[in-house]
This record gives structure tokens, sequence and C-alpha cells, in this order.
DNA sequence: TGGTGCCTGTCAGAACGCTGTCGGGGCAGA
DNA sequence: TCTGCCCCGACAGCGTTCTGACAGGCACCA
């Protein structure tokens, strides 16, 4: 798969460029705003990651000239933490969906794949819903019957997962490496810590719980029926 | 995109222009108001940038006569530090924008690209607010709720850059360019200790707080809601 | 030319907040 | 009752940010 990567901050860059080319990928790197969107109308890619912060050119401008000029590749946005604008903007200039940094390469893969995969043209969920609990993943606010809760980062990845897997069963694997990058068992009680954090903020305040444990698999959310 | 510059001082022109260039813009330089005045009416311009003082013909009566011609091309003027009703006569001239020497180069690219994007004829806002907090940039006042401050260059700079990113994340990166002119980041705190100083001046002695940081990311004005 | 005051960058230590670790305790199944 | 699993309060480490003190530089003035 070939990935257009635009991107200034050498460590940021240097770190999905070799995860991306570590899972087979071919991925071209740009430190600047108006390099990208030259190389992005030129060539063909199957993705572009586009940090929204750039010099030369700024993200949203950068992928706004890109779709004037007829170019539908999927993007992923990157941004940074607490934009609040920001992201709401990046999806209405034409990206399809957004990573907020810091960010677990586990899970910017995931995306990235999901991106390539769908067929382009189709509009990311930017708030999740679970019975009456919603996650605005562009404001990184939640709400539980009409009361906002405020998420500390990590609780607020953990959730994203949980909420983007409703109904199933997700494993302590697969949370360690989706919001941890970790691959492997830190085997100490990370997760465990952060689930009953989470559960502190939206399920012992209300009537009825939404994320359950699966004994001896993993977590679930969903609306007990 | 094609810019008019009419600027006497070499060293001046010789940046802006190459700036420009580099950035992508086709740039003509004049150094004299009747050159000027006859290249602005005779070819077409997106922006132009213009001295309020100028060998031949001042700057200001530039604009007007252009303005007369029926030019409505937008007018960007670059105006000696302090000079208060310069500015505000500029404006009244028919300038669209102004920029007080000496000033980071991006800027007057920030402010040249947002003249080329905005439909043409429309008033710039001399007083920014953002709350009860308000600052009158042509007199280089800032007041929040009745009682005015007195803000020093820099913090005037830095203050002007997060209004007019009113509810964004503005990054250390994106203050270091736009205030500061560096291009790189000089690995030490010279954003925090300035921003200090501004909190100090806007938010320590009021009860709400407007400028908050945004951990990781940089920092942000807006009013909480 | 030297003095004075102001502005601004540097630096270091303090403060703060987030997150991981640890361990005691609860609970269920054997 | 024992064992394994999970919950969760307490705490500490660490990275980030804040802020006071200081000093260099520059302009202005005598």
């Amino acid at each position: 798969m070939r990935i257009l990567l635009v991107e200034d901050d050498l460590s940021v860059s240097d770190y999905v460029a070799r995860g991306l080319s570590e899972n087979g990928h071919v991925c071209d790197v740009l430190a600047d705003g108006t390099d990208g969107l030259f190389q992005g109308t030129r060539e063909s890619y199957d993705v572009i990651v586009v940090d929204r912060m750039l010099p030369g050119l700024d993200g949203l401008s950068l992928v706004r000239a890109m779709r004037a000029a007829g170019v539908k590749t999927p993007v992923l946005f990157l941004t940074a933490l607490g934009g609040i604008d920001d992201r709401v903007e990046g999806l209405e200039a034409g990206g399809d969906d957004y990573l907020t940094k810091p960010f677990a390469f586990a899970e910017l893969l995931a995306r990235v794949n999901a991106l390539a995969r769908r067929p382009p043209v189709q509009d990311v969920k930017t708030v999740l819903r679970v019975a009456d609990l919603e996650l605005d993943t562009l404001r990184r606010q939640a709400r539980r019957g009409g009361v906002s809760i405020d998420l500390l980062p990590k609780e607020f990845t953990l959730l994203d997962v949980l909420m983007r897997n409703e109904g199933r069963v997700v494993t302590r694997t697969m949370l360690l490496e989706r919001v941890w990058d970790f691959h492997f068992d830190p085997k100490t009680s990370v997760v465990e810590t952060h689930i009953s954090r989470l559960r502190a903020k939206i399920d012992k305040p209300f009537d009825v719980p939404l994320l359950h444990t699966i004994k001896n698999a993993g977590y679930s959310l969903y609306a007990p029926r």
C-alpha cells in the first residue's frame, strides 16, 4: 500500500514511517505543506496522512486544495491534543478520519487500513454513541444523560476503542496494543486500573452500568437488555 | 499568487521578496510610490503590500489614488512602530490590513494569505475581542473589564496572534514562527516565559482565566463555557 | 562616552498533573 | 478454605509547564 505522510515533527514521522514500512507499506515522507500538496496531486496514493500544523501550507488548506484538484484519496488527519474547532474543520475540509497526538501506532495502522478498505467519500462518525453515553471524539468530551464528563487522555483513548467495539469483547491484549502501544504483557494492572478510573466516571454516577467485565477474557461495552 | 511590493528600504524588500518567492508567489518590487501607483493600476495583483513612507508618492496617497482608480486589490500596509494615527489613516484610505515593523515574516505571509482569501471590500477588525478582553491593535492597548492593560511589544504580538486564533490551539511552533520568526526550536522556554508574563497581566488580576494551556500541544485563548 | 532604564531571552528550581505500580481486599468457583 | 482473578485506593516517578531571578543588549540622554 502506498502512503504519503506529511508531518514536520521528525520524531513522529520517523516513528510512523518505520512502523508503516515494517508492516509492508511504502511510505513517502514530506515535512512541508506545499511539498505535500505537490506530491499528493502528482502521485497516486492509497492513503494520505497529514498533520494539521505544518510549515509552508497548513494541513487544512493542503487537503482543501487537494480536494479542489480532484484528488479523492482518503485522508487521515493528525491533530494536536485539545484542538476544539480544528478537528471539526479538518473533517469539513475533506479529511476522512483523524487521530489525536499522542497516539499508539497500532491505532494509526488500524485507521489507515480502515480508510484504505472503505469506499471513498463517506463521513466519519464524530460522535460515538452507546445507550445514553456519547463520546464527542472531536471535542474529547463524554456525556451521559446530559451530564458532561471530563476524560484524561488515556481514559479517552480507552473509551474510544471500547465504543468502536460496542458489544464485542475487547481483550486486555487488544487494549494494550491499541491504547498503550505495548506489544507485550507488562504484567501489571495498568489496564485494570484505567478501566477502574473510567468506570468511576462513566458508570459509577449512573444507575445502569455499561462497561462489563468478561471474566478471563476482557471487557465489553454495551447496554444490558 | 501575484504580489506587488512597494517598499524603499532595500533590506526589507529583499527579505520580503525572497520569502514570498520561496513560498511560491510571484513578487514584483518597486521602491517608488509613483511607480507603485502606475504598476498597481496597470497590472492585476492578488495582494499589494505598501510601505507607508515612500519617496515619490507616500503609501497613503498611493492607495487612495488606486482606490479612486477603481482598483479593489487588497492592500497590506507596512507601518513604522508606534504611529497611531498613521494606521487609522491607512485603513481609512482603503488599506485592508497593516503590519507594524519590525515583523516576523511568517506573520506577513499569514496576513497576505488571509487577504488573498477573503472577499474584497471588508473592514479589518482594529479591535479584537474575546469575552471581556479587548485588544485595540491600532493603539497597542489591551483592556479587560474596563481596566486598561499595558503590554510590552512581544506581549502584544503574542496576544494578537492568540486572539486571532480564538478557540483554536496555537502550538509553540506556531508562536515561535509568528511571534519570534524562529523557524527552529530554540530549546529554551521563551514561549513559556512570555505566556507567563502575559497571563500575569490579562488573567491573574481577574476571576475567569482566558488563556489555557493545552498539554503537549500549546495554548488556546477562549472564554470557558 | 558613560550612565540609566527598559525589554527580552536564559536558566534553574518548584509545582503540577498524568500515569504506572503496588498491594490489600472482595468475589466466585473448586 | 484455597486459589485465581479482578477491583481500586494510595503513592511515587516523570515529563511538562510555570515562574522568579538574572543578565545582556539596546536606546536614550547627558
